[in-house]
RNA sequence: CGGGGUGUAGCGCAGUUUGGUAGCGCACAUGAUUUGGGAUCAUGGGGCCGGGAGUUCGAGUCUCUUCACCCCGACCA
């Protein structure tokens, strides 16, 4: 392509409301620009780097036996039946002229699902794996990042089908392998962790992390191999013997105005974690949970609504609070009615602790699990580093991750609430058993700009780069310089090399800042050596440079 | 949803305190000189100062309102 005949655009400054080097960097080069927010048009080398990503995801996904199709992103609101509420403020929702209530689509287990359930009927058709790459609507709370968390974001989703859970297994896995070659090949570098399923069920899943230091996600890993999402991380629990310990009897503090836990302890002469926590929540907007943990801890929600079933969990109001007979800032676990007590399995080891009085400016000190009530014990705090590892007893780390992929078992979740049945081998009816496996593509896209640049721009592995070579004209007035760019350009043609050529009319030094950020992997300058037979090739990753001969430089490619 | 911030030329910004003809850099157009690291000079085009309502002789600037965008938070009671 020449630069001159394309649409081709690159900026000096950064977006005013850019915060990371890949938001700053994808529109400097020309590669996106917002529509609004969260929403991102794709201009031609960044739709040129898209499309590099997909066929890559394609080609794995295809060669893993995955079939592709097409769904619809306009779909009628009732194929989400039963998670319209879940999905909430999520979801855009819209009318037709007719005023049938539409929906853009945020995910599409129901849709695809639906489309098995009509086509398939018998077991010999099983096991299927069927994907889509295409766009999915999500009315974030807060998009951000550029392409890292966008209303619009394109997808490539995919969904197995199988006979039975050990078909689930097989498909589980033939999907995490196929994923690690798709991130091994984008040239990732990320780490597996468990996750949690959500509220939707399932056995098990997975997700794909990149390493960095912007990601939304916090990972706690250990040098043994375990990792996890801190919604999923479990924690080490040993009894402790304090039967040595003299249990003193709880007093009762004045302890106005002291709100945080550090404070508290402060005051009282002790440290956060001679305080128990309590913290009330509200779950599905009907049962009030108090939960407790050591007062240098915090709780982890997503462990805690595990625990205690339910889908929605949200801080309990001031009203909540007091209809369980307590005040906000003084909870303590007694003498509290119509609510569930849930304690994390620490607390079990706690001794001569304080607790807040139920009462306006009163804790007590020297609190003993004789004085209070506890309905369960769960593993319900957030894991951190520094805690010991549940698997080999090592110490725990804490990284940052972009979630670039998630793998699901879903067992039959949506196959039992649409009916998508099949027949066995004996001619019985049975659910079938389905998985979900999503990649964010351009968030993905996001996630190796992220990681693959330098002070000059973007440097793109040649897998994903846009366009591979870069042929930077020196002077468009010396008429061989010309020629032996163009010659060289048609020659790279001729050979199906992804190839730009630089015939603007501006100097060297433009073009030089223009190809070192726009992502090549090469660049050809031809310029003052062009007398002597030779061009300077430079490798933009280690930006080496070397003198090459004008008639070799093809085939270098 | 709560808090904070920002909206002025395609992009990045000043001007708002103290109301008085709309500015700067980059980009763009034309011409000339340049051609190995975002060239120089000259000339020029481009704005409902986010929208609306007000105050005023007069509003980018003050008041009210609304919209958009960004950041933080929405867990430590």
């Amino acid at each position: 392509m020449r630069i001159s005949k394309m649409f081709f655009k690159t900026y000096r400054e950064n977006p005013q409301d850019a915060e990371i080097k890949s938001h700053k960097l994808m529109v400097r080069a020309g590669y996106i620009k917002k529509q609004s927010a969260g929403v991102y048009l794709f201009m031609p080398l960044g739709l040129r780097m898209l499309r590099k990503l997909c066929d890559i995801i394609r080609e794995e996904m295809d060669k893993s036996g995955a079939c592709e199709m097409q769904m619809t992103s306009l779909l009628p609101i009732e194929a989400y039946a039963s998670r319209v509420e879940h999905f909430g403020k999520d979801m855009f929702r819209l009318f037709d002229r007719s005023g049938k209530e539409l929906c853009l689509g945020p995910s599409h287990e129901e849709i695809f699902t639906n489309v098995v359930k009509d086509a398939v009927t018998s077991y010999k058709q099983l096991p299927l794996i069927l994907y889509q790459i295409q766009n999915k609507y999500r009315d974030e709370v807060r998009p951000r990042f550029g392409l890292m968390r966008g209303k619009e974001f394109l997808m490539k989703d995919a969904y197995s089908y199988d006979v039975d859970k050990a078909g689930l297994d097989n498909s589980y896995n033939i999907m995490a392998d196929t994923y690690k070659r798709i991130f091994n090949r984008l040239g990732l570098d990320f780490v597996i962790v468990n996750a949690d399923n959500g509220t939707m069920g399932g056995d098990a899943s997975q997700e794909f992390m990149v390493k960095s230091n912007i990601g939304e996600d916090e990972i706690i890993v250990c040098d043994c191999g375990y990792a996890a999402n801190t919604e999923k991380a479990e924690c080490d629990y040993h009894p402790v013997d304090n039967s040595g310990v003299e249990l003193l009897n709880k007093t009762k503090r004045h302890t106005p105005k002291l709100k945080t836990v550090d404070d508290l302890a402060k005051s009282l002469g002790k440290v956060a974690k001679d305080m128990l926590k309590a913290i009330v929540y509200k779950i599905d907007g009907k049962r009030t949970i108090v939960a407790l943990v050591p007062g240098d801890r915090e709780v982890e929600e997503t462990k805690l609504i595990r625990a205690v079933g339910g889908m929605n969990i949200e801080m309990a109001s001031l009203q909540d609070i007091e209809d369980i007979g307590s005040v906000a800032g003084f909870v303590g676990p007694f003498g509290l009615h119509n609510c569930e007590i849930v304690a994390d399995n620490s607390v079990k080891n706690m001794v001569n602790f304080i607790i807040g009085a139920n009462e306006i400016d009163y804790h007590y000190e020297n609190a003993n699990l004789r004085d209070i009530h506890i309905d369960n014990f769960a593993d319900i705090k957030k894991a951190q580093a520094g805690d010991k590892c549940v698997v080999c007893g090592g110490e725990l780390r804490s990284i940052r991750g972009i979630e670039v992929g998630h793998i699901f078992k879903q067992n039959t979740r949506y196959t039992e609430e649409l009916q998508c049945k099949y027949l066995d081998e004996n001619g019985k009816s049975q659910y079938m058993q389905m998985g979900a496996y999503g990649i964010g593509v351009t968030r993905t896209m996001s996630a190796i700009v992220e990681q693959y640049s330098d002070e000059y721009g973007i440097v793109l592995p040649e897998e994903v780069a846009p366009y591979k070579v870069d042929i930077v004209i020196a002077n468009m007035k010396d008429k061989d310089i010309v020629e032996a760019a163009e010659t060289l350009y048609q020659s790279l043609l001729d050979k199906k090399v992804e190839v730009l050529l630089d015939d603007r009319a501006d100097g060297i030094g433009a073009k030089l800042k223009d190809a070192e950020l726009i992502g090549v992997p090469y660049i050809i300058v031809v310029g003052k050596y062009t007398s002597e037979g030779k061009a300077e090739l430079v490798v933009r990753s280690t930006m080496k440079r070397e003198l090459v001969d004008l008639a070799d430089l093809a085939k270098r490619f």
